[in-house]
This record gives structure tokens, sequence and C-alpha cells, in this order.
DNA sequence: CTAAAGCCTCTAGTTAGCTAGAGAGTCAAG
DNA sequence: CTTGACTCTCTAGCTAACTAGAGGCTTTAG
């Protein structure tokens, strides 16, 4: 076994993932292995590197997709960053908003549980909830 | 045909939602049918109203199973509005705790973000991207 | 009478990031 | 030399709410 060659169960080890996360990984195309004769996978240990990589990005948000892409301008010998900072940008805005849309339906549930408080809870035959059943069809 | 006696399609146009939508809500017990001697799928017409009260449900961000188990109160004879009213609750609740975990996560990234205008961009033999190498492991 | 439309069941695919298990080969220690 | 740890591939399951398609009846309109 030469020097920087390290089977997958050590990568977990260093890295504190498991060895079928790492295989999933490979098929995804995030990282790579060489085969020995027995079929072993083995890696070179910046592989732990590239793997605490991914761990670290994915706390950003990141999805594998974009740590893939990230990885791919870094394995044709580019800098990252720039486009790093743009999915960054990316998430901040999608981030934003996904909490102005939460922040609208919250208001609405909200407006509708004080509404509530004062509706006669006695469903007319046919009905269920009145609660639900006097909502004006398409608010949303 | 009987009066009351509605095919899956005639449901179907009657509210808006795909006759695989309707056969997919059977499965999971939201609406019941008769079957005819051809196999055929029967409803009576207040399984219409059921299902626009499971649509207007849905707009208040109920899942299925909520909605589940708010029609088997009904079918047992009881009224679910206080069911409805406390599930009503749990979502609010459930969306001012994303809200708080989208706004502080957006807020650390709005930190990198700027952080990293000031960063040097050159990554260092080995690394890939500094600005996201460079931050803590551990911080979430 | 025929063709189109409607209905049936069953299976599988969609998203994302894994996890679990079967069945089998390989390797290291005592 | 055996046993247990490690590795391999392949398949399937998880959440949620559907959607699509195959293959095959039944009904309806003209």
């Amino acid at each position: 076994m030469e020097i920087n060659s390290l089977k997958i169960g050590a990568v977990a080890k260093r890295t504190g993932v498991t060895v079928g996360t790492l295989r999933y990984y490979e098929t995804l195309g995030l990282i790579q292995s060489q085969r020995g004769d027995n079929g072993y996978r083995f890696y070179a240990s910046e592989m732990v590197h590239q793997v605490q990589f991914i761990k670290q990005a994915q706390t950003l948000g990141f999805s594998l997709e974009d740590i893939g892409e990230i990885l791919t301008v870094h394995q044709r010998g580019d800098v990252p960053c720039g486009f790093v900072q743009a999915l960054l940008q990316d998430k901040i805005q999608q981030l934003d908003q996904q909490i102005r849309e939460r922040v609208a339906f919250k208001e609405k549930l909200e407006d509708y549980r004080d509404r509530w408080a004062t509706i006669n809870l006695q469903p007319k035959p046919g009905e269920i909830c009145p609660l639900i059943e006097t909502l004006q069809p398409g608010v949303s």
C-alpha cells in the first residue's frame, strides 16, 4: 500500500462521514478514487480535505449539485471563489424570498386564528368545519 | 345511474383535481366511493364538497395526513373545529420557528459575504477556495 | 358499428441526501 | 486456520403529493 493511499474506511474515519456516503459522493462525481486489484477504492490523502470541503460547503446551504460545480471549476484549474460568492448571493436571496413568503403566510394564519375566535363552531348540515368552509375560495 | 351518483371524471371536473388525485386520495382514506358492477367508482355528491374541503384545508398548510385526521373526527360524528384550531396553532408555531431559523441563517451568510469581500481569493496550494476553507469548522 | 373518451389496476418516477440490507469476496490478527 | 472486520455491488426505502404510462375493459356519441 502506497503512502497517501487510504482505504474507504480510513477516509470515513478521518472525515466523520460514513463509507456509504463516500460511495454516494463518488456516484455524483464529487470525489474520485483509484481501484486496487481487489476492487477496493484507494484515495489520495487530498480526498480527505476534499470531503471536509464538501461538508463545510454544505453548512452554507449549498446543495451537492452546487458543490459539484464548484469542484468542477477547481479541477479545471480555475479559482472557484467568484462562483462561490455568486452562489452565496443566490442563497441569500432565496432565503430572503422564503422568509418573506413565510412571514406573509404566518400573518394570514394568525389572522384566521383571531377571526375564528369569534365564529360559531356548530357546523350547518353538510358542513365539516365552518372555520375552513367559510374561507373565501382562492384566498391563498 | 342514481341521482347523487357521480363518476370520477365528473367529480374531477367539479373540483378541479385530476382523476389520478382522486384515486390517490382514496388510497389515503380521504374520500370514499361505491363501486358499480363494472368496477367504476361512484361518488355521492357530498364528496364534491369533501374534496373542496380538502383543497381549502391545504391552503392553510395542512398536510393530507392532518386533513385525514380532521375528516376522521368528522366521520365519527364529532365537530373537528377545536382540533382544526389546535392544528392551526401548531402550523403558526412551526412557521415561526422556520422563520427564525432562516433569518439567523441568512444573517450568517450575509456576514460571510461581507467578510469575504476583504479576503484574498488566491488559494494556497491544496486549497480549493479559501472562502470556504477559512470557515471555522463546526460553525453552523 | 365504430371510434373516442372514460374508466380500471399496477408500477414507477419525481426531489435530496443519504441509509439499510443482501449476498459475496478480501484481509488481518491470533 | 479461522473468525471477525472490512470491502464490494446492487437494490430498495425514506418524505409528500402527486403524475405518467402500460395494458386492458366499458361506455357513449354519432
